[in-house]
DNA sequence: ATGGGCACCTGGCTGC
DNA sequence: TGCAGCCAGGTGCCCA
């Protein structure tokens, strides 16, 4: 489910909530995820203090007192700050029970997200050490989109979902940034040029900047912390616009596939 | 090194 | 109504 806006949105909502509180005690209701939750996290966590909680690409980073919690929604994942008595519901991995009296709750139903606990340092993590810079940093820019396109041969949508290339863009962003560089989804990477790969990347930055700013993107059952969804899906161009007009030149717009995935554009407005 | 495909899951929808 | 088939926001891993 949850892209980059998503993620960012989940933070900011769950932060305030808990940054300077204590763990008092963790409940594992179901530890069934990408990877099996640690039977020893309770007693790992119990008694530290949220420090900061932070993102890196989609993963969330709760940082403690003596470690912190690596988190990743997968497609289904949400987190949602609850008081403590509220009942459970299917598909509930597990709670933080925190000093306030309210819950950090974790549910995904198709399990996989991940909750790991690590204390070394997270970003030094073998599933992070590897990732591309953040998109909204500095550091992504024309000059790193023309860089890493170069050598290769794939369709440039792939590229974009290639975690170690760029981060934080996922199916739905894809096609929504290809759309507004004006680019097709099948054109090499390698084809693009300069000016190309700068509308590339200030694409991303723009649509995920606009996504975050409209609590992200809801289309089936992604919810904030507050469970309430995202508004950006009434902005998306293309995404699961099969058929309709363009909403800039009229045009039908187009469904392929690519790498299993769907893809949309409009045949008019990218070339 | 690169790229393609599969796997991991549940749930919702469509069509017979 | 039941059931098979297909699709869905991610990504690690295996193979050519």
């Amino acid at each position: 489910m949850p892209e980059l806006p998503e993620v960012e949105t989940t933070r900011r909502g769950i932060e305030p909530h808990l940054k300077g509180r204590i763990i008092r005690t963790v409940h594992v209701h179901d530890a069934r995820l990408r990877w099996p939750v640690d039977p020893k996290l309770a007693s790992q966590l119990r008694g530290q203090r949220v420090l900061a909680v932070e993102r890196r690409a989609k993963y969330l980073l709760i940082r403690l007192g003596r470690g912190t919690l690596i988190m990743h929604l997968g497609m289904s994942g949400s987190l949602r700050i609850l008081p403590q008595r509220t009942a459970r519901q299917r598909h509930d991995h597990l709670d933080l029970w925190l000093d306030s009296g309210q819950v950090l709750r974790f549910n995904d139903p198709r399990r996989f997200g991940c909750c790991l606990y690590t204390s070394d340092d997270p970003l030094a993590h073998p599933l992070l050490a590897k990732l591309a810079p953040e998109p909204l940093h500095g550091d992504f820019d024309a000059a790193y989109m023309h860089r890493i396109t170069r050598r290769r041969r794939v369709a440039i949508k792939s590229l974009l979902l290639n975690g170690q290339l760029i981060t934080g863009v996922g199916n739905i962003y894809a096609s929504e940034a290809l759309f507004r560089a004006r680019i097709r989804p099948r054109r090499a990477a390698r084809s693009l040029g300069l000016k190309e790969c700068a509308r590339i990347a200030s694409a991303i930055r723009r649509v995920l900047g606009s996504a975050i700013r409209a609590g992200g993107t809801t289309l089936r059952d992604y919810v904030n912390a507050e469970g309430m969804p995202g508004d950006f899906a009434v902005k998306l161009y293309v995404y699961e616009r099969a058929a309709l007009p363009c909403r800039r030149c009229r045009t039908p717009i187009r469904q392929i596939t690519q790498g299993q995935r769907s893809t949309y554009y409009c045949p008019e407005c990218q070339r």
